[in-house]
RNA sequence: GCACCCUUAGCUCAGUUGGUAGAGCAGCGCAUUUACACUGCGAAGGUCGGGGGUUCGAGCCCCUCAGGGUGCACCA
């Protein structure tokens, strides 16, 4: 026996070796798989943001993952878990600018888009390299060979290609429409990438002018100079002799014409039941007047968030403004009252600005056009697969959360004034366009904006396996099997490939989605730098062992039930790796070489125990499985098997039960051998087999 | 406002198709020439949020109430 086993188990000086032993076989990339092997098992790893290191949410998602991928590899499919990286436009430019700014007090405009692309790739690059070095620590039997980047050449071209098709399809356009501005970030963004926050406010009631005669409610009285129309509801009897009419006024040195309309979708018990309608900085007001052919071009606030307006508001911070037209109403005895009332605050995700919505020239995807050929809606495209079954969420009640969202979208924004990123395959000249490839000739102006970064992320499944080229990977891995990613991205990569996959290739990108929880420190609390509460995986896995931390994520980790996480949990299944290792140190030294046949009801229960696993892999239950298997090499095989073993050791049964117990350490760990990779092949290696635990029979076979 | 989830041991959470509840940590008693002290054995601890119903049988299914959370919408 090697005196290693004499000491307990040390992670440290195992995982390095054992990984690099994996990686030499070659096994990880499906093409070298030993055997038949017909039928692929395919998870297309959800790519991380190269924006710094990985956090214990992704150290959840590898050993979900690689939980999968290594119990379908042992069963005998030919498995491909591909990875690759996203460079995460708007988050890592943010990073960096950041960056620049506190070590050289610069912005991007100083270095220009060159130089500060450049910058940006520097970055990325680096967190590539960290990121790759712990995605392998935490033992993920990723197919390295086939890694992918969100922004490489191939997927470039993927972007390029579906943007054109999109385009010449007529499901991509450019319009003049009010959009989520970030005047932190300087640039749109989505719909989803709003986070709502509830703050007080108040709500202020006043009139235009002294013989207006309709009151106002609003919260944003500095907005109030960029009306066109007062909106009542057609039954409101208080104002129903005024629709129609128009006034003009000067409203804090700003002069403004004022038509009162009927719009039924006016709550006549809000407030005064009078709406101020300001089309160019409101989302329910552009409709309005959209609805009343109201002009939509009255702008009255930049995109710096400041006034541009006649008179003495001009320039002024809109906050500021805010209190200089109350102050003016007041004076002008134009006021009426105020209250108190809550309401929320639209915030850009990434910056924390609140969003001013302007009108823009935006670059959108129609969600409700009908695809050619297809004689159904992008929304209708999205929604099909997962109501038919085709593709299957879980948990389950995800499904309602999903259709519901699907049936509020609206179009969907993907342009971005920022530098990196895919820039938008448009070319001008005068009135001339050109979309998807650079056109030959002088003269012709790229646009200047970037892509949504969820556009590219939307073509991953297959952008990863070669589109548009027709490969023989496409062919052979796509649809893959499982998408396995945290709940919280839903709707933004989840709905996003769905849509791209049904447009692109006319399929599903994947059959299941397994959503995990987010993972929360052992106090609830999201973990987050700031909150100096974030458990690095590396460091974790450093300490009590990459199995133990994996362990730690997997075991009662329900799918969308946000989970804890704390040290005290690694070291506990620290403590079960030292137990398994130490089983292994018993068989090995009292059960050698024997070669009996296996029966009794020790092999029965054992063979019941694999089948019953085997069913909960198959059915996505790795929180269960693992759990029973714990419970199993523990408390039956450890405290009752191998306890009742050493008098038999001693009797004239010796050799079957060493047959016996070595059968059953074997099969232990094959079993646990998705879950705790690295000891359980530390251990295999030190049986004397030549083939690897990785790549050995999976004990148990039920119908999937 | 609409929808969904959660409420189980002191704490944090599991509990697959309904068959009198289990892990981690904490904590109690015993054991140190034991495969393993990174330990073992044993005990204790739960009217499974309250109430009602279905069932031979409910932590699990249905109704209802209370508390906590999430998503979406509204937000003049």
């Amino acid at each position: 026996m090697d005196p290693k086993f004499l000491k307990p188990y040390n992670p440290a000086e195992t995982e390095g070796r054992i990984y690099k032993m994996w990686e030499e076989s070659g096994f990880f990339n499906p093409d070298n798989l030993l055997g038949e092997r017909s039928e692929p098992f395919t998870i297309i790893l959800p790519p991380p943001n190269v924006t710094g290191r990985l956090h214990m949410g992704h150290a959840l998602m590898l050993a979900l993952q690689d939980t999968f991928i290594r119990y379908k590899r042992m069963r005998g499919f030919k498995t491909l878990w591909l990875p690759g990286t996203d460079h995460a436009a708007i988050a890592t430019q943010a990073v960096v600018e950041k960056q620049i700014k506190k070590e050289e007090d610069k912005s991007r405009h100083d270095l220009g888009r060159e130089g500060f692309l450049k910058r940006v790739e520097a970055f990325a690059a680096e967190s590539h390299d960290t990121i790759v070095g712990q995605i392998k620590a935490m033992g993920a039997s990723l197919d390295w060979s086939r890694e992918a980047f969100t922004l490489d050449e191939k997927r470039s071209l993927a972007v390029r290609t579906v943007f054109k098709q999109m385009y010449d399809a007529g499901l991509i356009y450019r319009a003049n429409r009010i959009v989520n501005w970030d005047p932190k970030g300087q640039t749109t963004i989505s719909d989803d990438e709003i986070v709502y926050e509830e703050r007080p406010g108040t709500l202020y009631t006043f009139r235009y002018t002294k013989d207006f005669p309709i009151p106002i409610a609003t919260t944003r009285p500095e907005t109030k100079v960029g009306d066109v129309a007062v909106a009542v509801h057609p039954d409101d009897a208080r104002y129903k002799e005024f629709i129609g009419k128009e006034y003009d006024a000067v409203f804090c040195d700003a002069p403004i014409h004022i038509k009162v309309v009927a719009d039924k979708e006016i709550d006549p018990t809000f407030g005064t039941g009078a709406v101020g309608v300001t089309p160019a900085h409101s989302f329910t007001d552009w409709e309005i007047a959209e609805r009343h052919d109201l002009p939509k071009d009255k702008l009255v606030i930049n995109e710096f968030a400041k006034m541009m307006v006649p008179g003495r508001l001009n320039g002024k911070k809109a906050t500021e403004a805010r209190e200089m037209v109350v102050e003016w109403l007041k004076n002008e005895g134009l006021f009426e009252k105020e209250e108190v009332a809550t309401h929320n605050i639209a915030t850009a995700e990434r910056t924390g600005g609140v969003i001013e919505p302007l009108p823009k020239l935006q670059w959108w995807v129609d969600v409700d056009k009908e695809v050619p050929d297809r004689g159904k809606t992008l929304k209708e495209l999205m929604l099909e697969p997962v109501r038919d079954g085709k593709i299957k969420i879980i948990p389950d009640y995800f499904d309602k959360t999903y259709f519901h969202w699907i049936e509020n979208l609206r179009d969907w924004c993907i342009s971005r004034q920022i530098w990196y990123g895919h820039r938008i395959p448009v070319w001008y000249k005068g009135e001339e366009i050109a979309v998807g490839e650079a056109p030959e000739g002088d003269g012709w102006v790229q646009d200047e904006d970037t892509l949504d970064t969820w556009f590219s992320s939307g073509l991953w499944t297959f952008s990863t396996l070669g589109w548009p080229e027709q490969t023989a990977d496409l062919k052979l891995f796509h649809p893959t099997d499982v998408l396995e990613t945290g709940h919280d991205i839903l709707f933004f990569w989840v709905a996003r490939m769905i849509l791209m996959t049904e447009f692109a290739l006319g399929t599903i990108p994947f059959k299941t989605v397994y959503l995990h929880g987010l993972v929360r420190d052992a106090k609830g609390q999201k973990m987050s730098k700031s909150l100096g509460n974030a458990l690095d995986p590396l460091e974790i896995a450093g300490k009590y062992g990459a199995d133990a931390a994996r362990m730690a994520l997997v075991v009662g980790n329900t799918p969308g039930t946000d989970m804890r996480i704390s040290e005290d949990k690694v070291r506990g299944y620290k403590h079960f790796a030292n137990k398994l290792w130490n089983i292994a140190r018993f068989v090995l030294a009292n059960a050698g070489g024997a070669r009996v046949e296996i029966s009794g009801p020790e092999w029965k229960e054992f063979e019941a125990l694999a089948k019953d696993v085997t069913k909960d892999l198959e059915e996505y239950r790795p929180y269960l499985a693992a759990e029973k298997l714990y419970h199993y090499v523990w408390h039956r095989f450890a405290d009752q098997i191998i306890e009742e073993s050493k008098p038999v050791l001693k009797s004239p049964d010796a050799a079957t039960r060493q047959a016996l117990l070595r059968a059953l350490l074997e099969g232990s760990l094959k079993l646990l051998h998705p879950f705790m990779p690295f000891i359980t092949e530390e251990i295999w290696q030190s049986m004397g087999h030549e083939q690897l635990l990785m790549v050995s029979e999976w004990p148990a076979r039920i119908k999937q």
